[in-house]
DNA sequence: TTGTTCCTGACAACTATTGCTGATAAAGTG
DNA sequence: CACTTTATCAGCAATAGTTGTCAGGAACAA
């Protein structure tokens, strides 16, 4: 991700005015290597500057994505993710049970040759627990029968999110 | 994806109780090699069974994920998408305009040794532009500097899917 | 400075999905 | 078949995440 002069600068030149309110959330994800939510951008910003609303992050962010900075991206977490890597290719962790994604170096298989399809971009997912959530579970020997088996990993992923998230999967 | 009368007996056994509804539901999937969202399925439900809410819907999709008949996909297209196809390994097209998902044979990399990280699944989504998008959208020569430069791929997706998709992307 | 354009922030609207609940109907039993 | 038990149905309300709306205000050009 460039630096936050740089982002000013080209936000300049593509006729986007430059905010305090932009500029925290430029700094904000400059010096991140994570795949913060909005929600947690937006958490970020307030902390400097209490009066942001998000509404104001999501623009932010959507400007950032169109500019070509940020890659939004959304692997049914139920909750967007900014990626502030888009210099080198690279694909994605997803924890199954808090949504937290992690940077991976896999290669993309290449685009098949499909009639009737453009593509344009390989996505690679890859799924699983992460250290934190296995550690909350209590380890990878739980027994299984309860909730694990109940439900959809979607489901999972989607309920848990909200509040393990930040309490059990920050790095 | 196994018969309806298969899928009946799985349902019995597992103490669920095989109401018209869910056979409906059965049909419909049975005989599909798409990708149909839940509101598609609830429409071809009610085409049979004016009554079925949508609420039924969703519960005997998740009935038959709990059961592994089926695959729940979220890529990001702002809607659920059911997979009847869960006994070959396959991979998804996406389209990112009309959120129109279709089976690709692609070998999907081995999940990397990421310590840390629990790997379960590996997941390849090829995103592009179906032939149908193609075709509405004035073909791959249009002319850039309108609506789809202004907007990210995720945006395009969430707004036009809704009207466009059956219109433009049934096979 | 002045005018114009764009941005901000508060709130409401929107979409997809799920919780709730009285009434209903499927399985099992006699 | 009649009866009991208990999962399910349908409809509505609620929820979370995201976006539209719009009055007021700030940033840039002249």
């Amino acid at each position: 991700m460039k630096s936050v002069e740089e982002l000013t600068a080209r936000f300049r030149a593509h006729g986007l005015r430059v905010t305090p309110q932009r500029q925290a959330v430029f700094r904000l994800l400059a010096g991140n290597d994570t795949h913060p939510t909005v929600e947690a951008i937006h958490a970020g910003v307030r902390a400097e500057m209490p009066t942001v609303s998000l509404r104001t992050v999501y623009q932010t962010v959507h400007d950032l994505a169109r500019l070509g900075e940020v890659h939004v991206l959304d692997v049914g977490t139920g909750q967007v993710r900014v990626d502030p890597n888009v210099e080198e290719a690279h694909h994605h962790l997803v924890c199954t049970r808090c949504g937290r994604m992690d940077d991976v170096a896999v290669e993309a298989p290449a685009p098949p040759a499909t009639p009737g399809f453009r593509a344009e971009r390989v996505e690679v997912i890859v799924r699983g627990t992460c250290a934190a959530c296995e550690a909350a579970a209590g380890g990878p020997h739980r027994a299984p029968g309860g909730a694990t088996v109940r439900r959809t990993e979607h489901e999972t992923a989607h309920e848990t999110a909200h509040e393990t998230q930040e309490a059990t999967c920050r790095s």
